[in-house]
DNA sequence: GCAGTAGGTTACTCGAAGTAAGTTACGAGC
DNA sequence: GCTCGTAACTTACTTCGAGTAACCTACTGC
């Protein structure tokens, strides 16, 4: 089999197995085997263990980024715009069930590389989120941009987590949820950004 | 040395060296050595690795219940409760800068049973929300009030994070941040909450 | 002064990450 | 239609760290 094949292939074994068991308890051995290769092969193409997960995880943000740009491409209000990004985030993540909670969770923990690839994943989503500031309004602090931004971001992934959790939630509810609380403080500064007094 | 005073030192080490080199990273055998102990000791008093992980997230979790316990003790209004128990977190992270990426990140990552306490500690605070969201508005729709509390968890979560990466932003600072943004929202749906209907 | 137990150690096993060295399949060029 | 080179692959290790078995020691109560 050539190699880009192979290549997804074990990026998509592996991705089931770790999200299956865990990143710890999942051998290199047992991945190999469920490809059905020999252990010597994911190390030619991805070097070791964390380079595997990095590249289960390097997928799933380009895949994530493509499908939101899609989305937001056509927003016309900042309020159109978020909607559109949590959106897309929620089906994604509805999409991935399986892999999604590990990827997150487990990466984190298990190797400083493998953090930095999924900061990456939240960078893409501040700077959408700091894209509708400051496109909409120009003079805001841009701590505070990032703070808010920061915000939303976080209160976005746990409540795609318990979304997991709650089967009759989906993601359009979910997008409802998050923009009743996110969204009349956020317009609010919109309007009317914090003063720098208060940056003390 | 007795027991729980030998206990409460292997904690206070392995938390140091799990935080400095993460979870992985650490082998028992190293930890043994900076406590001046021999490894079985270890076993012995916390059965394994990942229980000694745990027991680092345990008793910080302990402790932030405390504090934040007294912090909201005196609080009239949701919105000062709110406020105050936002502000007792991020001081407490303030304080266990070093420890608190690693309990929280690398714990997700390690083992299901170390998930669990993180989420323990993330159900105090959902619970805490909640307790504010029920409290003064007892006919809020269940699965929203669980929402809600998750939003503002994830929120304040996050923005702990990226206050340790901004030397400049404070407790204070980061609670009015969270605030600006979350309490806008919450409050309107105090006031008026969600129709059923749209709980497809 | 002896028994029992709390607190401790040395010296192992075992499983999994990572590697060295070698093998097979297969297309390009003559 | 044979052979050279390389891409794809394997077997058989080494190494390291989690976890354990078996044994030791010193103190405390009687």
């Amino acid at each position: 089999m050539p190699k880009a094949q192979r290549m997804a292939q074990m990026l998509t074994v592996a991705e089931e197995i770790f999200a299956e068991q865990g990143y710890l308890a999942t051998s290199m051995d047992e991945i190999a085997e469920r490809v059905g290769v020999s252990k010597p092969m994911l190390y030619e193409y991805f070097g070791s263990k964390e380079g595997l997960l990095i590249g289960c995880i390097h997928r799933a943000r380009t895949e994530l980024r493509e499908k939101t740009a899609a989305a937001i491409a056509g927003a016309a209000s900042p309020e159109e715009f978020l909607r559109l990004g949590l959106l897309a985030f929620f089906e994604f993540i509805d999409e991935h069930r399986r892999s999604w909670a590990l990827l997150r969770q487990e990466a984190a923990v298990a190797v400083p590389s493998a953090q930095e690839e999924v900061e990456g994943i939240r960078q893409q989503q501040t700077d959408m989120i700091g894209a509708v500031l400051a496109s909409f309004t120009p003079d805001i602090d841009p701590l505070e941009a990032e703070a808010f931004a920061e915000i939303v971001v976080g209160a976005t992934e746990r409540l795609a987590v318990w979304m997991e959790r709650r089967p009759s939630v989906g993601p359009a509810l979910a997008t409802d949820y998050v923009m009743a609380v996110i969204w009349p403080g956020v317009d609010n500064r919109l309007r009317k950004p914090l003063s720098p007094a208060r940056l003390a």
